[in-house]
DNA sequence: ACTTGGATAATTGTATACAATCATACAAGA
DNA sequence: TCTTGTATGATTGTATACAATTATCCAAGT
């Protein structure tokens, strides 16, 4: 589990946040079959734990739209389809729009030097062949991003559907030719940033995450 | 609490559900100021409930960003500023735009007759001047066209931007020149899905947002 | 006066116990 | 055979008990 994975400072020390955490990973990775009974009783021994922590985790995925709870009934999986990550790449092309909007205005030149490191550094791993290290650095920067746009509430939901995408396919960037028309795409949106340039800046950050889709799709991934 | 509040079935059975919405109304309306702390066992012998159902909803809360909960110490209220419902207001004249697109492609004709039905009867409450009615008709103008875009993401994350304005600033439509403009608006996005146009349908739903935005501002509402 | 240490109280975290609800199975009757 | 009722078991809903952590207070020492 990666440090920017987790918004909530509970998750790295209360067994409700940890439960949460796992539950979320196994839904998203498809460890679960879709409309699966999750059972209390049965988690929790798998886990370890009581059923306590287990039922605080399966209403905060009930929240998420990633169970479906039904009053005593029981708690059942909501997997996410295909359908599902299109719409949210699509969803995203706006707002990553709006946060390099609002990121002009709000930007600190700490920020876009950082920007900066994480493009160059990109280049090295793109070389280097380190598929890890890209999509690595790829969250950075669009998470970089989402908090200079000094909106709590973009931040809050463009943070969740990235997370959501990325766990589902890591493997996005992996096609190093796109990593490399992506880091490109990454300059010039900073480019414009740093010329507080809003409506450019807007402009190419929307055209970036089209950019993702369409090599998605094209691509079978 | 209308029907069209809840998105979650358990919400009505269930004592967790029940404290979730009640605090989440008192966290939105201003009962609770910013950065207090909600006290578990507070809150549960004031509802005259035990201290689970509470702890289940906090962690809901925690989840919408509405708490902050830091591990053995408690949770802490985090209450939404104006600019959040600024930035709210900005990101949905976005998404309502991508909900009317969709919506060209997958509307039916009922749904499309219920939207004009919605119109008329607008019309008719604010020739009454029924504020009330006004305000309810129009959220279920918006959610009928976030259900007919089929896409459950799009739906969840506007349903809740939705609810979370709609609770703070219930009077947006008591300005009845307004509605008038509203409701206007609302005839010719319908034209636009009604047409298929949707490069026209998410400009209109886009500018109907903005529109409301601005008579926001200059109304200080 | 200020800091430090530790006892005590308050609060949260987790587990368990009990109550309420629902699913299942099976038998009785039409 | 099909329905229906009922008993039984499984599961969830809620409350409570206990453990772990943190806050508060006060006295002792510098």
């Amino acid at each position: 589990m990666e440090a920017n994975e987790l918004h909530k400072e509970s998750d790295k020390y209360s067994l409700t946040g940890r439960v949460f955490q796992r539950l979320r990973t196994d839904i998203l990775v498809g460890k679960y079959a879709n409309n699966e009974e999750m059972k209390e009783n049965t988690i929790a021994t798998d886990l370890g734990v009581s059923r306590t922590p287990v039922r605080e985790a399966l209403r905060q995925l009930e929240l998420e739209g990633l169970v479906k709870i039904i009053p005593n009934r029981g708690a059942f999986v909501n997997g996410i389809t295909e359908k599902d990550i299109q719409d949210i790449y699509v969803i995203r092309s706006y707002l990553e729009g709006v946060s390099a909007r609002w990121a002009c205005e709000n930007m600190t030149e700490e920020a876009l030097n950082e920007l900066e490191e994480i493009i160059y550094l990109t280049d090295y791993h793109i070389q280097k062949k380190n598929a890890e290290q890209i999509v690595e650095l790829d969250s950075k920067f669009h998470e970089a991003i989402y908090k200079a746009s000094s909106s709590r509430i973009l931040d809050h939901v463009l943070t969740d559907f990235h997370q959501y995408v990325q766990r589902v396919r890591k493997k996005s960037l992996s096609d190093f030719e796109r990593a490399k028309m992506s880091n490109q795409e990454h300059k010039v949106i900073v480019e414009a940033i740093r010329n507080k340039n809003a409506d450019e800046a807007e402009r190419l950050a929307h055209e970036h995450i089209i950019q993702t889709i369409f090599s998605h799709t094209t691509r079978g991934l």
